[in-house]
DNA sequence: CCGGCGATGGTCT
DNA sequence: GACCATCGCCGGC
């Protein structure tokens, strides 16, 4: 990848309504700059999107917290937090300041620096990043990037595609893992893949 | 290959 | 004190 592939997607992109987000993220790459300074890239093969208070399945329907406060925020930034007690999820704030909603990554293909992703999570094969807890692990993404900006190029971006996107390649249907969700929201098709992708994450 | 279940800690009631 | 936008292990096939 050359330098001029590498700038971080503007804001303007994040600020968008979330489900125009969600999709136009898939096969656009995620970077990461570690603190001593090597650089991992994987490509984002499945999201989902968490769309405001009326979403019952967005954090933020329960309220401003401590914890969802950078979803109420610009979007372009990171909302990093842990689940279970052992996974970090990772997701980008979309749309626009006061209305609260992100996009949640699911899980990516690796594209550079395997090497160093493995070292952070020492699994073979496409348990790698194939989740939104593994690649979170893979990337050494953890709570201290809560609010980033990722429009800096620094610590954590998003560059656009470098590949086709065609339109009979994306999937959608509805997200995982939301059974405590209004039926209407559990029902809503908001996860978005890349249909056939081996790193996409397995159904639960 | 698969399904069930326990781990583990921040967040909110 | 309950709830989790999950994962890995273990046992059964």
């Amino acid at each position: 990848m050359d330098e001029t592939a590498r700038r971080p997607l503007p804001r303007s992109f994040f600020a968008r309504e979330t489900l125009v987000v969600a999709e136009a993220l898939l096969g656009c790459l995620v970077v990461r700059e570690l603190d001593d300074g090597r650089i991992l890239v994987a490509r984002i093969v499945e999201v989902e999107a968490y769309c405001g208070p009326d979403d019952s399945a967005c954090h933020a329907a329960k309220g401003r917290t401590p914890r969802t406060e950078v979803m109420f925020g610009p979007p372009g930034h990171a909302y990093v937090y842990l689940i279970y007690g052992i996974h970090h999820m990772l997701n980008f704030i979309t749309w626009r300041d006061g209305f609260p909603c992100g996009v949640l990554i699911r899980a990516l293909e690796p594209v550079e620096n395997i090497g160093a992703m493995r070292t952070l999570r020492p699994v073979s094969g496409r348990a790698l990043c194939n989740g939104p807890g593994k690649l979170t692990a893979a990337l050494g993404v953890t709570r201290t990037l809560y609010g980033h900006d990722l429009t800096q190029g620094s610590f954590l971006w998003v560059c656009e595609r470098d590949i086709e996107l065609n339109a009979e390649e994306v999937a959608r249907g509805p997200r995982v893992g939301i059974d405590y969700a209004a039926p209407v929201d559990r029902d809503a098709p908001w996860r978005f893949w890349l249909r056939d992708n081996p790193w996409v994450s397995k159904a639960r």
